[in-house]
DNA sequence: GAGTCTAGAGAACGGGCGTTTCCCGTCAAG
DNA sequence: CTTGACGGGAAACGCCCGTTCTCTAGACTC
């Protein structure tokens, strides 16, 4: 289809596009990247941006679609090999290898949400992305044999996007490290042999 | 010396400029608000603020270094007031109130950091805002009588941070409450009396 | 009351943005 | 070979940005 091309012969448009998209936006910024450079990178002209993707917004939105998919898909292949609080010790695991890349740019859907007060839509997406990996430690969190599993899921949460936002903002690679001794000792907490008064003991004190 | 202005005398021109800085670029970030905005909601004119602060790059590091200073005097102010592991407690309790303001628009310095990824200085000062932080933890975590207590301030960074994300991206006041518990769980597994084997039982898992 | 200084209003400028449009060269079909 | 669709290159449009400059009106000093 495309002449000229050597690679893959269609989804040279609209992928070479949002491969661009990709590694601009996530590395420079949304705002910080105009469409111009989004052409110049993937090799493509305007009109074929435009073709694909109506505008800007939409671009973004594409770019965290696929993002978020990308993510989950292999987070769950990553945790698939392993059984029990090894699932979610994985997890930890997981991010200190993606901390350690060198285009590590903090979380994607925090930056767009921190970016982008404006754009209801890529909002939304950022949020449906929380709420899937939610459900994804919510699952992780029913493999290992704690008490509270829906509980452990939201404590674990916190860890990890405290973990995102450490590593990026302090520039502490370590803070995945960290953050799965943390989760650890949760879930020794929570377990029914250790400690098992622990979360009614904190619940009372809410307010 | 303000004609016309029956406020404060001096320190009308430099501090309604920040205070309009401040209310703008929290709501609706740096890069949506500009200069002539800043100006028109600060009543004042383009000469007068770049009299005070030459650029808009150091007119937003002025904005930072007021809301980090301000940030860190409110919040130790009310962990004064408490003893012992209270104090800790005490920061989860403040960002429940944080939360539930409705100008609410997540952490400055984390939607700075994702936003300008050009500008070393602000993102210098979100680094030293979020290393500031860490200390008042430490100090926390030291009058709560726990065996290690900078451990116990690097898990309770990774909840606050994680809380502040959250409440922000998925739009969960409650996600103060959560941390808080997930924090007195962790206190109370790093007591001497608790649970005490679960640090050292993690850190043999780290790689 | 004349002079000087201050500070707000706004024009001007150079540049970048998102988007549309036009001009080509290249390929495929007839 | 002719025709037409396609797509990259680039110009053009209108708009907004950060920054500088000019103008003007009021307030204080002497």
């Amino acid at each position: 289809m495309t002449p000229l091309s050597p690679e893959t012969p269609d989804s040279s448009a609209a992928q070479r596009v949002l491969d661009a998209a990709e590694r601009l936006f996530y590395s420079r910024g949304v705002q910080a990247v105009g469409i111009d450079m989004v052409v110049a990178e993937a090799g493509v002209g305007l009109k074929t941006l435009y073709a694909h993707y109506r505008s800007k917004d939409r671009l973004v939105e594409a770019y965290l679609r696929r993002l978020n998919q990308r993510f989950l898909d292999r987070l769950q292949a990553r945790m698939a090999q392993l059984q029990g609080r090894d699932q979610v010790l994985a997890v930890f695991d997981a991010l200190g290898d993606w901390f350690a890349e060198p285009e590590f740019s903090g979380c994607a859907f925090i930056n767009v949400a921190g970016e982008l007060h404006t754009n209801p839509a890529a909002r939304a997406i950022a949020r449906e992305h929380k709420q899937s990996l939610r459900a994804l430690l919510q699952r992780a969190a029913r493999a290992a044999a704690v008490t509270d599993p829906d509980t452990l899921a939201d404590r674990l949460m916190l860890l990890v996007e405290g973990a995102v936002v450490t590593a990026y903002v302090e520039g502490d690679e370590l803070a995945a490290v960290r953050a799965r001794s943390a989760a650890a000792a949760l879930m020794d907490c929570a377990s029914p042999a250790h400690c098992d008064d622990v979360p009614s003991r904190a619940a009372d004190r809410l307010q």
